[in-house]
DNA sequence: CAAGATTGCCGAAACGTTTCGGATTTCGGG
DNA sequence: CCCGAAATCCGAAACGTTTCGGCAATCTTG
């Protein structure tokens, strides 16, 4: 293995600058620059990571941590985060690893904490990726309290103060509501995820702003939170649609597993898309289901999940580099794809 | 942070002798051992990975390396294997990196063999996990000849010369042959991997081996080779069944998911289980398809996926200590469960 | 009790890099 | 041609650990 003292022999200087040098610092010469980096090449140098950290008191290595079974509909999302991040960190000459912690009894989040302590103790790690936070995340807190450098995918709530990548929730179903509102409708169902995540309530009040500026109200029967799958979003539909009275003439689903249902659902129960109910929804791209194979072709807002893992990475590195806070929360656009799901409500 | 120089201090011994107390060497009295250790763990001490890193010369980090998208049907087991190696080498104090090298054009593995050089340079990564080895692995033979430590998950053929875990494949289709052949069957089929990798050719040698055995000899047509999916257990019975004259009276399946394909087929030709045709398959354990739910219940060998990441890890880190190849090969044992699956052959 | 073996300990060097403070050379202006 | 400033360069220390060789005290043995 060629090391910089090779190098600097090589090239009869010394290690101090040639290390300059390969590093791009200001006060070596052009000149030597250029033939100390054909060298480097010539002689495949490639510097020693351990030596590096050592120095620089950084690993270069960043987690993720995550209980050990996390049910199986999380295992798609889960699975397209670690390869979306190994990916991304890879592209930037760092190490991402997925650090699985066994599922203990107890406290729910006690180990988890405890494994990110381990894990940075000794220096083997130089920050985490965090999803999924809560409004008031046990997780997020205990990393601010410590100092240890992390970005979340989302955000505790509007106003964070931690560093993130999210995308614009509260925006997105706010379009969405005033797309529906400006048809005319003004009862209008929302069938989201669960209670306890905060892109759920971020959502939740883009919706009531929405329905708000139409001087419409929200119902408690039209707001329904639980998993994101096509079952809960049949199950959702149908009880809706149950009380001829209150039903809604809209629907927003928060994805398009949800929507999936809510279709099954309207259409065993003869209501019609998009005479009888106009149906939108939030698409993050991440299932095999497009919004095009749907029938009528669904209207959506969009926000593609594999286009986060960059920003997320780039936003980590900035947070272990010690930037400064609003330089590291970032809210990724989403855009609006008009599909034939709405249509003006009737009468 | 606490370092070994603030331990020596406290302790009033030299770096020196905390450092072998510490990792327990011989020449430290017990005494000093207990004192040393405690005083660790009051000062809540942790070995610097980087510094340990720079004097042994290893990284404490290995990796798997995958191309970006290897398509729908591995996603499942490629999750299975990430998060099973990452649990396993956690646990044994190493660290796991997923790495995906994008796919690029042109020489097929060309790309991922420069991402293995790239990953050891600097010491980056101690050594790799393999996955799916061809009989002629073009990977192994690079990892070799540049002795890079790594394990292979299966292995080139019966008498491989690399470090590997595999189960008996010769052994459990053999196992399952003689079974078939036992209750009188000749014409037996087998639905199989494809056919460039080596464990499907040694699965073949076990289901020749058997054969021979009671004087039979397989036949090119009752001979599948194709992905391990639902729809070619399907399509390769509904094949095998068609011609009266040369039908199969028995069938072997790769795994759960060929055979449910063949569960299918052979209800569609109307072919009862066992009285007609006899099944039986190899259960790797990895999906959440059970045996005990076909009906009539499977009979087959198991080998449980789950269980070989922890070997797997033992292996590398032996790899890695540089131990001897003959302790670098590892088999693993499967069991036979008899379900109701088979019967005598007819007539 | 002397001589060798054993036990418990220590100082110093090494791993390969970055960085601090200072030294040397070169250059422009008077 | 000289002087200060700018441009390049360098030695040495530091990061925290392991390990090699040696040293002193204690124990064993004849």
């Amino acid at each position: 293995m060629t090391t910089l003292r090779d190098l600097a022999r090589h090239l009869d200087l010394s290690v101090t600058q040639v290390s300059r040098a390969l590093n791009g610092h200001s006060d070596v010469s052009e000149a030597t620059r250029l033939r100390v980096e054909a060298a480097a090449r010539q002689l495949n140098y490639f510097p020693n990571r351990a030596a590096r950290r050592l120095v620089s008191g950084r690993s270069g290595v960043v987690g993720f941590v995550e209980r050990s079974f996390a049910g199986i509909e999380r295992e798609e999302i889960l699975f397209a985060t670690v390869t979306g991040l190994s990916e991304a960190f890879s592209e930037r000459g760092m190490q991402f690893v997925l650090h699985l912690a066994p599922k203990a009894e107890g406290h729910e989040r006690d180990d988890i904490i405890r494994t990110y302590d381990q894990l940075v103790r000794g220096g083997s790690l130089d920050g985490f990726v965090l999803t999924g936070p809560r409004p008031d995340d046990v997780r997020i807190r205990h990393l601010m309290e410590n100092s240890i450098p992390f970005v979340v995918h989302g955000r505790t709530g509007e106003a964070a103060q931690h560093p993130f990548f999210d995308i614009d929730n509260f925006g997105l179903v706010l379009h969405l509501t005033r797309h529906l509102c400006a048809l005319g409708h003004r009862r209008i169902g929302l069938i989201s995820g669960p209670e306890h995540f905060a892109y759920v309530h971020s959502r939740q009040n883009g919706f009531e702003t929405g329905l708000a500026e139409f001087g419409a109200a929200p119902s408690r029967a039209r707001l329904r939170n639980g998993p994101m799958t096509e079952d809960f979003g049949m199950v959702s539909a149908v009880q809706m649609f149950s009380d001829p009275g209150d039903a809604p003439t809209a629907v927003i689903c928060g994805n398009l597993r949800i929507a999936k249902g809510v279709y099954t659902a309207l259409s065993a129960l003869s209501l019609r898309i998009p005479e009888d109910v106009s149906v939108v929804a939030h698409d993050d791209v991440v299932a095999h289901a497009r919004p095009e194979l749907f029938f009528p072709a669904l209207t959506v807002t969009r926000a593609s999940l594999s286009e986060s893992w960059g920003p997320l990475a780039d936003v980590l590195r900035d947070a272990i580099e010690g930037k400064e806070l609003k330089e590291l929360q970032k809210i990724s656009p989403y855009s609006f794809i008009d599909g034939a799901s709405t249509a003006p409500a009737r009468g």
